[in-house]
DNA sequence: TTTATATTTAACTAACTGGTTAATTAACCG
DNA sequence: CGGTTAATTAACCAGTTAGTTAAATATAAA
């Protein structure tokens, strides 16, 4: 994979991970603190490997504080991810654009219709 | 896998993937088209499969033209993404902000001293 | 109907992912 | 020291991913 983006956005693709970095949002913690959650669902080696995939890819970095390890967020790859999906964003406004237009036309359409047809579109 | 946000962000977590959607949001292209810039790297059914992908994460719509299929980007899943990660904005601007803190501090330092220390830190 | 073009499907494989249990390391505490 | 707590490492496994080549499908064009 390699990649710092690919890194990123594949660390991200897993809800656990989501879900830890969320917890981590809130305030620094350790790894049984983050692991309680999900201790139901998965054993602790589990959790250490999602943590370790997220401190490959720069999420969060693990501090050490006698037999515990503090993990904190690190937005910096957030933010370069953010930055490559910015320019999708006209994307996603499009189809906002394009109801915009729809809504538009319906006016002129009721405009022509009102002002005795001068310039609406003519049917067929 | 299952839920959205892990789908779209596991289809971007793959520089040909994103290269693909790139070359979409300059307009419309069929699958030999986006399999161009590929075919000294893999074959044209890896290429189907990445598009697969991005299909199946609803980043892409192909459609149909003869024996042509037309891909065409769809933004929509870029724009949850987004918001998932808006969330975390504030942890990228974090460092900007410490370093504000830092320069106010500085500032206030000098003035303290300018001013015959009257609400400086005092020392030790 | 044959041929050419565009794309997909099938079958296979190597490497990666996400989980497990058992053992190990590290640091504190009595 | 010996025990307890926190976390990691090792070894293993099943399922997925990303690629391959070869065959199949679909449509146009001659």
């Amino acid at each position: 994979m390699s990649d710092q983006l690919s890194l990123t956005f594949s660390a991200l693709a897993d809800p656990t991970r989501r879900a830890m970095l969320a917890r981590l949002s809130k305030g620094e913690a350790n790894v049984s603190d983050l692991a309680k959650p999900f201790l139901k669902e998965m054993s602790l080696p589990a959790v250490t490997k999602h943590l370790k995939v997220l401190e490959n890819a720069g999420l969060i970095t693990k501090g050490r504080d006698a037999q515990w390890r503090p993990c904190k967020l690190n937005g910096a790859p957030l933010k370069s991810a953010t930055n490559w999906m910015e320019q999708y964003r006209v994307f996603w406004e499009e189809s906002l654009d394009r109801l915009d237009q729809y809504l538009k036309s319906v006016i002129i359409e009721k405009e022509s219709k009102e002002k005795g047809r001068r310039h609406g579109k003519r049917k067929k």
